[in-house]
DNA sequence: ATGGTCGACTCTCGA
C-alpha cells in the first residue's frame, strides 16, 4: 500500500495551506510527501511559473485534489487545489484593466461554504519604479474588488504571497528595511487599508500575537534560516465569521518544505467544519 | 559585502 494515509483525517477539521511554490512543476516532488502525510484539504498555490497547458493537473488529482489554476509563461501563476469541490472560479479582478499579469495572480473560487481569494501580489521591484506603482495600486483594486463583489459577513478567506510585512514583528531587523518594497510606510497603508474597510483577521496573529514567525527566506541570502532573517509575507485572513471558527494557524518550517531553491515555506490555518 | 542564486527560457528577467 502506498503511504497516502499515514495520518488520521480529521472530517471535522478544514485545513487550508498557502504555499508559494517558485515554480510548481520544480516542487512536485516536495509536495507529494508532504501531501501524503499531512492534512491539507485546501492548497492555495503562487508562482507557479507555468501555462495552463503545461500545468500538472494529473499529480494533484492522483493525490485526490481537484484543481484550478490560471498561470502564463515563466512568471507569476495561481492555482487552487482542493479535496472537496470548487466551483465560482474567476480569475483577476473582473475590472477592465485585467491584464495577463493580473489574470496570473489572482483566483478567486468557492470550496464548501468558503470565499477563497487567491493573491500573489506583485512584488513591485523598487521604490519609484513602475512596478511598485501597480503593486500599490493592486491594494487598492483589492479593496474595490472586497467591496463590491464581497459581504464582510460572508465567509471569506483572502490569502497568499502578499509581499508585505505587515509590522516591524514581522521582518527582521525592520530598521534596515524601512526603504524596501514589502516593507515600506506605503505598502504597509496600503495592505493595512484592504484589511481595514473590510474587517479582516490576521489569522496567524490571532494564534501568535507576539510572537515573530516568518514564512519567507531569502535563498541569496547565506545562512538567513539559521539566523532568523525572514520575513511574514504570507498570509491568511479571513472575515470574523470565519476566524470565529478558526482552531489554529501555524507556519510549517519542514526543512523539505525549505530546501534551496525554495524561499517560501507553507503557512496553514485550521477551521471547524 | 550593495553581494547572493535560482527557474523558465534564450539570455535576461523577476524574485
Amino acid at each position: 500500500m502506498k503511504s497516502a494515509q499515514v495520518f488520521e483525517r480529521d472530517p471535522g477539521r478544514l485545513v487550508v495551506a498557502t504555499f508559494n511554490v517558485n515554480s510548481i512543476r520544480a516542487r512536485l516532488h516536495v509536495l507529494e510527501p508532504y501531501l501524503s502525510e499531512h492534512q491539507v484539504d485546501i492548497l492555495c498555490l503562487q508562482e507557479t511559473k507555468v501555462r495552463d497547458d503545461d500545468f500538472p493537473t494529473a499529480f494533484f488529482e492522483d493525490m485526490g485534489y481537484q484543481v484550478r489554476f490560471s498561470g502564463q509563461k515563466s512568471y507569476n501563476g495561481v492555482a487552487v487545489a482542493s479535496r472537496s469541490e470548487i466551483s465560482d472560479v474567476q480569475v483577476g479582478f473582473g475590472d477592465d484593466r485585467d491584464n495577463e499579469s493580473d489574470r496570473a495572480r489572482l483566483l478567486r473560487c468557492r470550496v464548501e461554504d468558503i470565499h477563497l481569494v487567491n493573491a500573489y501580489v506583485p512584488q513591485g521591484r523598487e521604490l519609484g519604479h513602475p512596478y511598485f506603482a501597480y503593486k500599490i495600486d493592486w491594494f487598492s483594486r483589492l479593496e474595490r474588488l472586497f467591496a463590491t463583489a464581497y459581504s464582510s459577513k460572508d465567509q471569506v478567506l483572502w490569502c497568499g504571497d502578499l509581499n508585505v510585512a505587515p509590522t516591524d514583528l514581522d521582518v527582521y531587523e525592520p530598521d534596515k528595511h524601512r526603504e524596501h518594497v514589502c516593507f515600506h510606510d506605503s505598502v504597509r497603508e496600503a495592505f493595512s487599508r484592504v484589511v481595514q474597510s473590510f474587517g479582516f483577521v490576521d489569522l496567524l496573529r490571532r494564534f501568535h500575537p507576539d510572537e515573530a514567525v516568518f514564512s519567507f527566506y531569502d535563498y541569496r541570502q547565506r545562512g538567513a534560516i539559521k539566523r532568523g532573517q525572514g520575513w511574514r509575507i504570507d498570509h491568511l485572513l479571513a472575515t470574523s465569521s470565519l476566524a470565529d471558527r478558526a482552531l489554529d494557524c501555524w507556519v510549517d518550517l519542514e526543512p523539505r518544505l525549505m530546501e534551496k531553491p525554495s524561499d517560501h515555506t507553507v503557512l496553514l490555518g485550521a477551521f471547524r467544519r
